[in-house]
DNA sequence: CGGGGGGTTGATCTCCTTCAATCAACGTGG
DNA sequence: CCACGTTGATTGAAGGAGATCAACCCCCCG
């Protein structure tokens, strides 16, 4: 309502003759197309186009038209809600196999931007929904994912409402690690290392917090030496125990059903 | 992990006799069985029972066994998320209609309360699955429910982060109101007149507040002749376009798609 | 060399929490 | 019928966590 657009296409994003085979995609066994067998896939294949973005482009305005739905392949988006008054507050972060867009409904919700550069998998919105209706594989993969996103979105309103800054550092923090970890496959032992994927005004946004806040509290950590830092965006957690406790979490993981 | 039950079913709710049929149930065209047909709505009436809880009873503890899913009939419940330090944040409502638990999943990620007096309409979780897989309708109409609660999470994760407590307090009351005269099927016209379901402590479970701060801000709003109070429950809002304003929301309602 | 984006740090202010007293409504048992 | 305890709510005073405003740094890039 509040956004205008001209309704074009994207036009700056980078044309793409890339075409991929979907059995050799990264995603393939994470992504709404999961359960598909090999003849279902060919009718996605049909359908399916690449699209790239570089980091900071809009991928869609909240309020747009929205004719296409797809997947994040590489790079990461974010899901941000908008006031009037320009306050903003990041409701998901899309990661690589994570979906955008919703079958049913044709004006987008939120505005999706590219954190980083982004390739994405897409499907024209009308084709896909009549493929969902004949291919109950695509349809059941969607609603797990979707009661995943949910989850995920009320752990999130845990962090929201009830922590403090410090333990909604810690908490991002060790998403970011853990999800790093697992796609490295990487056992838990030894120290964590990654990179941070977002700036201190992306956290902040995500955490409901500002940027001095963040990069406050982040200091406080490195000081304590729950984490260490290189540089700014460069992570080691020496002790994961340690930060999920700082997180005010559960030491043992938690609940993962 | 941290909540010790018996395993034994619960003894303390008034065991049950009303069986009721489906045609006159009074969400049979909201809940997860809205698009079934006739002969699907059968199969659904063989396997599903009726449980009836007393206001403040818990239904399920987080980390239990969960062996039925189930819709609400009537009543209200609440989702609810605990910290080892008692921190406690609401992740959901459950109204009439809506569905409490997850297939796929076998221990419950919340605790489930009766806010009110409630009625659910069971079903044993494996008998739904299995049933599931064979009906399109249900799996649909659930990716439909599941999806729409998402969007509500992600609009509630923005009152969370971002919103004041006079904001949060006027969100509350708005949704609240909107959902009760959407029940009453009450024209948009004249003042909205309902009753609150929950107590200042649990509205500030779920706005992430202190009860001493919900009660300031709502004889604030009072004050403010922002709503009209007799009681403590019966609250009256003259002006909802007034009532969005505090919100923070778009005073034409938004968008809903 | 200048400029800008991203980040850090400091000083101050303010909104919300915390702790505590008080109140009204209600039920219960003597 | 009234003292008593309980539960939900209101109100006050004090303190603190985080916001706000502002200065400054670092590094890359044109």
């Amino acid at each position: 309502m509040t956004q205008i657009n001209t309704g074009a296409p994207m036009l700056n994003e980078r044309s793409l003759a890339v075409s991929q085979q979907c059995d050799s995609c990264p995603i393939r066994h994470r992504a709404v197309c999961a359960r598909c067998e090999t003849d279902e896939l060919e009718l996605l294949e049909d359908i399916k186009y690449y699209r790239k973005f570089e980091a900071g482009q809009t991928v869609i305005w909240s309020g747009d038209r929205m004719d296409f739905v797809g997947s994040v392949v590489s790079g990461i988006a974010s899901l941000t809600q908008t006031m009037e008054d320009g306050r903003t507050q990041m409701v998901g972060l899309l990661l690589p196999s994570d979906f955008v867009g919703r079958p049913g409904r044709d004006c987008a919700a939120y505005d999706v931007v590219a954190t980083t550069d982004l390739v994405m998998c897409c499907f024209r919105k009308s084709p896909f929904e009549d493929l969902m209706l004949r291919t109950p594989h695509i349809a059941q993969r969607l609603l797990e994912m979707t009661l995943d996103e949910l989850d995920a979105a009320r752990e999130w309103m845990l962090v929201l409402g009830r922590k403090t800054a410090r333990e909604k550092i810690a908490s991002l923090l060790s998403i970011i690690a853990r999800r790093d970890a697992s796609l490295k496959l990487k056992g838990s032992d030894g120290p964590l290392v990654f990179d941070l994927p977002l700036t201190r005004e992306a956290m902040a946004d995500y955490l409901g917090l500002t940027l001095e806040t963040v990069s406050r509290q982040i200091s406080a950590l490195k000081r304590d030496g729950v984490i260490h830092l290189e540089g700014k965006r460069h992570v080691t957690i020496p002790d994961l125990t340690r930060l999920l406790e700082e997180a005010g979490d559960d030491a043992d993981g938690g609940v993962f059903a």
